[in-house]
DNA sequence: GATGAATGAGCGTTCATTCAT
DNA sequence: TATGAATGAACGCTCATTCAT
């Protein structure tokens, strides 16, 4: 479900880590979705560290606080839907393809929490995060508009207002029941029908 | 460990307090209101005490942990709302008034946040806090479907979702826009001309 | 058992106290007296006052330190035993009374602990304490040891030590075995046979 | 609610120690040592770090809670003893130099008040202590009997009681009389000829 | 005089961050 | 470079003591 296409193709990191380097930092990031999702954006970073079997300073290294980390988890994402974007670029599918890869990953951590964890402090990094969650939307949507998927009122912005009302709603919900509570918030915004 | 000794009143007050920890009381609880606003329900509960010009053992007897301190703002809350409902009792506009009143406090306290907060760690309150809530809207929802006020699909499990979507979106918003986010959440659901 | 003579004629208190006042300042060390048993000296002032049903302020105008309390407490048994002295002074049974009821006394209390919480702030009140119990064992023990009830190299300091070391040996030990081990501490020493 | 994030290392430690942690154990212990014998074992947890020139959290590490503090300094007695009983295994004069060792490791740290502190909340670490405690007396104690060094009346368990009474007749006794307080105890209990 | 709410210092504990190995 | 021990500030909580009623 998650992580499956992320092969370190990031934008921003230049130089090629050392394999073992490597391999930290996949751990790191790999346990902190799992923990995020378990017990929300605030676990302590120890936790983090032990649980990818790591050493609190190679945390350090690679994320030197905790919303590096939170935007690394979002970046193996957006590559993700970005190779599902443009693998399904010529489907009238595309839109529900990317749509519903984000939200599952919305569900799986806990509606996309994150963004909201960034929030708070608010800088550079969120709004750059949400041009480039636009940015991926924007061509499905218009040709989804197009095709008659979804309704003509729809708007990139729009979109990124449901993932952060799933977000909230999601919020504090056992785990066995974020599919139906997404389910419902999908069903009071009109969007049920894409799947 | 803790209470073993009983030093601590029973958990329900009859006894109306007296005037010095009324006042206190009263000053914890608007000081929770503001800080719980900006920085969340998060924010180090001896901050509250400072800000209520109070020491932190009396914020300690009156609310012997955070919750109980989110839980008496949402009291506050629910006793203004449910005036307004039997103010509005005979009235058509009796869902509208609630529903706005309800919609303020949640922008004003960041989406009813605190229903959020509690939802981690549930416990009976929460779930008697949800069906007050219920218990709140249920029969002005009822006569409104009835007057053609509201589409006759919705339910008051919906009403509670928008609530709690509506504090996913509002988290991390400056407060200057809150009020236009809000509005977009319920555009989005189709509750924008209840007013 | 505990204050069955105690009928306030302490020998300090001059003034005799207001109805109520009495009645309080009774209260209060009953309830030291179950609690220092149960929990220890270290119980939290609030927990006696509140099991005496006494405000908090009251506690501190009996008994403006811990010591005090503890203090009030011997005197009682000291009252009793001093009567139990008196009664029998003519009997050769004398020492074994008040002997044996010093030792219930240490048993009930937990080893009449308070004589080592005293010693740790050593004042003037511990030390009149020890010699209020040397005087009170002194006539009985030479008479015991002339009608060869005790041997010989008995003194007073040895007794107060017995009751000292009976305070360590009981120190943890559940309710339920104190006395069995009180009766082992009195066989090591060979005051076993003092009934 | 602590520990639910398994940020700690398993209970029962095998790697040995890097330097400094060794280091900074002993000085942990040794501080402990010092202060426990002066103000007994319930001195804030704060000061000992202080004395040990450490962090509160490091102490906080080593020993988790005051018990695995106390237990570490009777492990390192009994390491000691065990070591002696070892040397003088042939010797007639093993359970002497055993027991002499024992008595003065008690007046030490005011007579090994630490096993009274441990029995106020009863675990098996209490009773594992216990059981080492007789373990290491009773082959001694056998062969002395045999010998006709000590009475044949002892047991070990008798042996234990004598150190606890031990315990409760040196609190709160100055530094410089616990000697002289000590030698009365086992004059009392007949075993003031073992030297 | 009696009550119990208020106080604030101090405790044990946690955790982000640094630093020795 | 990776590890994990050390750090210290800060949190929640408790309790002896004072003070308003």
């Amino acid at each position: 479900m998650s992580g499956c296409y992320a092969t370190r193709v990031s934008a921003v990191e230049q130089k090629p880590l050392r394999a073992d380097a490597a391999r930290n930092r996949e751990a790191l990031i790999s346990a902190a979705r799992t923990l995020f999702a378990q017990h929300g954006t605030e676990v302590p970073l120890q936790a983090i560290a032990k649980a990818a079997g790591v050493g609190q300073a190679s945390l350090y290294r690679h994320f030197p606080d905790r919303e590096s980390l939170i935007i690394a988890i979002f970046e193996e994402n957006f590559t993700t839907m970005e190779a599902t974007s443009a693998r399904y670029a010529d489907s009238p599918d595309q839109f529900a393809r990317v749509w519903t890869e984000l939200i599952d990953f919305s569900i799986d951590s806990k509606g996309f929490a994150g963004i909201v964890a960034l929030n708070d402090h608010p800088d550079e990094r969120v709004v750059e995060m949400v041009e480039r969650l636009e940015a991926l939307l924007s061509g499905p949507l218009e040709r989804a508009i197009a095709g008659g998927v979804v309704e003509a009122h729809w708007t990139v912005a729009d979109l990124v207002l449901v993932v952060q009302m799933l977000s909230g709603a999601l919020a504090g919900v056992p785990l066995e029941q974020t599919r139906d509570v997404a389910d419902a918030v999908l069903r009071l915004v009109g969007l049920d029908h894409i799947k």
